[in-house]
DNA sequence: GCCGTTAGCTAACGGCGTTCACAATAGTAC
DNA sequence: GTACTATTGTGAACGCCGTTAGCTAACGGC
């Protein structure tokens, strides 16, 4: 864990987390539109062709903001988690759900730049690696995927048998297990992803405006919603209201 | 319904026509990022600022696709639903919601356009009128809503008690049944805006590739939502099978 | 035939991402 | 201390973008 860092090395380093953190600025007080190249540049007392040096294109350095972006939301999400008797798993999995919709709520462009449409590339696919983008979107994933296993764990609550599910479908969840660490029943599977289109898609709509037709606050929604998805789960007794 | 039309006239509805149909063809082939005014300009054979005699902005431009766009999906919607007996309105709703998602998904670009996080201001607000984007917006949620109420009206499913709602979100709730055509119990707009978000929700996740995490074909799972929005609905009993 | 309106053009501005050639600086070897 | 190299910055330029301004031709009504 030393520094032998030349300090050449170091400069470089500084320079790097200044360029971040400029891109987080532009990001937030500007948009996901205008997360223009040269908008950073000018921020951290550059110009545009000066951070060639650092990235190779305006869509890698985009791509370490979102890293960073997930690390943050991660950090957030998993603290408010480990507030939390791990052997109330279904607290924790409430508390983590409104951390992550309150991060989203606060941080509105840096959520848009995370989960928006034009992160279409930037979503982790199902193949693994790719890029640092990539690998954080896994981290995220895992934290809601661990929660909901733990929960199942501790008190199965009912999923359809293997033999209720569409064979095709059936076929995609098996094929999605092998990736995961920890083997799970395809039937908690299933209930995974259906309480996760819930969740997320709910976050995302909030945030994204598409709400905006009936609700200016969407808060009493989500908690109606995180009340049904307790229900669903048979998590309904370690329910604790919200900001604690 | 005459015509009018001095050749002019004539000559420059067609021009609008063509524009048009040649920005559907540009976001097409090139996506969202690339529905740029000179590529639209090229494909109909004019240069860019010709197309500022048509429409104040490429915004503006943008605004009357949206709505094109909005009304062909309506359309095909309706279609769908008007095939379907009237008597059974959990198999209109179904076959509906079929139709929308078969659409979103043989048309990603275009849904891109009109459902992706870069429609923030252009997904209609509360409050009325505005462009013709956010009309044909409401004609679309309109399609749903209504299905929703007739399901309610004819075999009324189990809805909240009002005082069971949360009270800021009653309140809301009837602010926003106030701008509605009909009166509808609030307990019955809460349930639809749980569905809404369940269908929405899914149809957009798995046409941005939200999912592709987990799935590379999100049928079975649209499928299986369905089944239990019907049976949260009462009205499994309608159910037919796909691509009737 | 005249004249205002209309629809098209080119040229231009400022912005974008990106590439290139060049200058200055920092580190290294003798 | 002096040469040499690698690194980090610069300004100029390319082709794209949305948009504006000024010009030219054709159309339509008198």
């Amino acid at each position: 864990m030393a520094q032998p860092a030349s300090r050449r090395e170091r400069a470089r380093a500084d320079t790097l987390r200044d360029i971040r953190s400029a891109a987080r600025a532009v990001l937030v007080d500007r948009g996901v539109d205008g997360l223009a190249l040269r908008a950073i540049a000018r921020e951290v007392g550059l110009t545009a062709p000066a951070l060639y040096r650092y990235f190779a294109s305006r869509e890698d350095l985009v791509e370490q903001v979102v890293a960073d972006l997930y690390g943050e939301l991660c950090e957030v999400m998993e603290a408010a988690r480990d507030a939390v008797d791990p052997r109330a798993p279904g607290t924790r999995l409430l508390v983590t759900a409104r951390a992550f919709r309150t991060w989203a709520t606060t941080h509105p462009a840096e959520f848009g730049l995370l989960f928006g449409s034009a992160a279409d590339g930037v979503v982790p696919e199902s193949p693994g690696g790719e890029g640092p983008a990539a690998v954080a979107g896994r981290r995220f994933g895992g934290v809601f995927a661990t929660l909901f296993a733990e929960i199942h764990l501790r008190r199965p609550f009912p999923v359809p048998a293997d033999d209720d599910l569409d064979p095709g479908y059936r076929d995609q969840l098996r094929a999605w297990c092998a990736e995961l660490p920890v083997e799970l029943p395809l039937g908690v599977m299933s209930v995974f992803l259906s309480c996760w289109v819930r969740l997320y898609g709910l976050v995302c709509m909030e945030v994204f405006g598409h709400l905006r037709f009936a609700l200016t606050d969407a808060a009493p929604l989500f908690e109606a919603e995180m009340r049904a998805l307790g229900k669903r789960l048979g998590i309904v007794d370690e329910w604790v209201p919200p900001r604690a």
